[in-house]
RNA sequence: GCGCAGGUGGCAGAGUGGUCAAUUGCACCUGACUGUAAAUCAGGCGCCCUACGGGCUACGGGGGUUCAAAUCCCUCCCUGCGCA
């Protein structure tokens, strides 16, 4: 069966509930997508993924590439008989990378920027010693950024590879995903307005080329192009405009954001989107994120952070966030959140996951990663179901009542 | 009993006259993490204070030498190994 996505039911305003179609099975949206960057879900067996409510995976093009290689991925019979997950797959393109190990690398820059961040904004960093301390960084970068396309130095072994998007979309389609993303460049928060104009023209032509290239090669893949703008509301539109009116199946939502007003940047993006096609959201969100990107009109989401927070001893719960190491989680012999169906809440305590991470058992970043997984898909869950029956409202605002952010 | 080696912050272990409140690792405390360079990273970690500065107490106990001692000398206590 071929792609395709049909809308259920509308909200108020960008919001809606849907079905993607994909050959491997549908996705229930709004969906929150796991991330499997190498064909893993961190810590958990695909049954555990499985168990937990998760439709569909995510893994990445740029770590495939360069291990074990497109090609051995291809002959496995793509990246999700590989891994053994059964259900529908994407695959980002390798433009997150331009910016991870381009911009950000080893500066600890998040492509989510506090307002509270300002001295890092560009417009802070007027004087020439800032400037030269950015030159110095921009040395020890592994991501390089032309016209054409991204070298990056592979943080394997330093060895150089160079990414065009018709390179990306040529991998994508030895990877198998059924939905694939166009070769993007995400941009760093950090970058004064003319760079994120420079950079936004050559992500719309990135775009069509990605296009044309899968276009060539006919592939049954479903295609989607991603909006790119900054924080800015000009650049967002022009993009949105831009990669909208072009043939793809679908759309991705990606690059910076100012955390206080993504969901302002979200609406301002679907408002322009045809509402017809699948919307994901990138590299997005914590529990708290995904309400305003549901109701402004996004479907899909993938993030690192449920399973990248449950490594590190941070926990979901229905009242904030909790750091499981802290001294007082020692002797708690309450589950970790009571509410919580998953199977780490069912079984163990706070006391006993406090130990695992103490004495750094494995064990611990799986029961973390059960734990978180299943919290921001059971939210999903919740969220989609009262889009069906009309109580989105009140269920976000029963939901911040005791969710302390 | 004799000989040798040694006793340093919660633990291990540097330092062997001033630059030592004392390297480092672990442990401990706290924070961060948003298309995974990530089972990671950052900060703190003697006590007190009107804390990018100041005061006090500290390197087994006690006593000395010195302007100055964790570092040198004497003595006591304790530990390990060897010999009786």
């Amino acid at each position: 069966m071929a792609f395709s996505f049909t809308i259920e039911k509308k909200m108020r305003g960008l919001g809606r509930a849907g079905v993607v179609h994909t050959p491997h099975g549908d996705i229930l949206t709004p969906a929150f997508v796991p991330v499997a960057t190498k064909a893993t879900v961190k810590a958990l067996t695909p049954e555990q993924v499985r168990e937990l409510g998760a439709q569909v995976v995510l893994a990445n093009t740029y770590h495939l590439y360069l291990q074990p290689g497109d090609a051995l991925v291809a002959r496995a019979g793509g990246f999700g008989k590989f891994m053994g997950w059964s259900g529908p797959t994407i695959t980002d393109s390798g433009g997150f990378q331009a910016f991870s190990l381009g911009a950000a690398f080893g500066t600890g820059i998040s492509k989510l920027l506090k307002k509270s961040d300002e001295l890092i904004l560009p417009e802070a960093q007027a004087d020439i010693e800032e400037r030269e301390n950015e030159a110095e960084k921009k040395a020890a970068r592994l991501a390089k950024i032309d016209r054409d396309g991204v070298m990056f130095r592979s943080h394997i072994d330093g060895s150089a590879h160079y990414f065009t998007p018709e390179k990306s979309i040529d991998i994508q389609h030895n990877l198998g995903a059924d939905i694939i993303f166009a070769f993007d460049e995400c941009t760093s928060p950090t970058e004064p307005i003319h760079y994120q104009r420079e950079a936004l023209d050559r992500t719309h032509a990135w775009a069509r080329r990605s296009l044309t290239r899968h276009q060539e090669r006919k592939s049954e893949q479903a295609l989607f192009g991603i909006v790119q703008g900054g924080r800015h509301e000009e650049l967002r539109k022009i993009s949105a405009a831009a990669i909208g009116e072009m043939d793809f199946a679908g759309f991705g939502i990606g690059g910076s954001f100012a955390k206080e007003d993504m969901s302002q940047a979200v609406r301002w993006v679907n408002e322009i989107l045809p509402p017809e096609r699948p919307r994901h959201l990138l590299g997005i969100g914590e529990p708290a994120d995904i309400f305003g990107a549901v109701e402004n009109g996004c479907d899909l989401f993938d993030c690192v952070a449920p399973t990248r927070n449950a490594r590190t001893g941070t926990l979901y719960t229905s009242t904030g966030k909790l750091n499981i190491l802290n001294s007082q989680f020692m002797q708690d012999f309450s589950p970790v959140d009571a509410q919580c169906d998953c199977f780490t809440c069912r079984t163990y305590t706070r006391a006993y996951l406090a130990h695992l991470f103490r004495a750094k058992e494995m064990l611990a970043a799986t029961l973390a990663s059960i734990h978180n997984l299943r919290f921001i898909i059971k939210l999903t869950e919740d969220i989609r179901s009262s889009i069906l029956h009309d109580t989105f409202e009140r269920y976000k605002e029963s939901f911040f009542k005791v969710y302390i952010h």
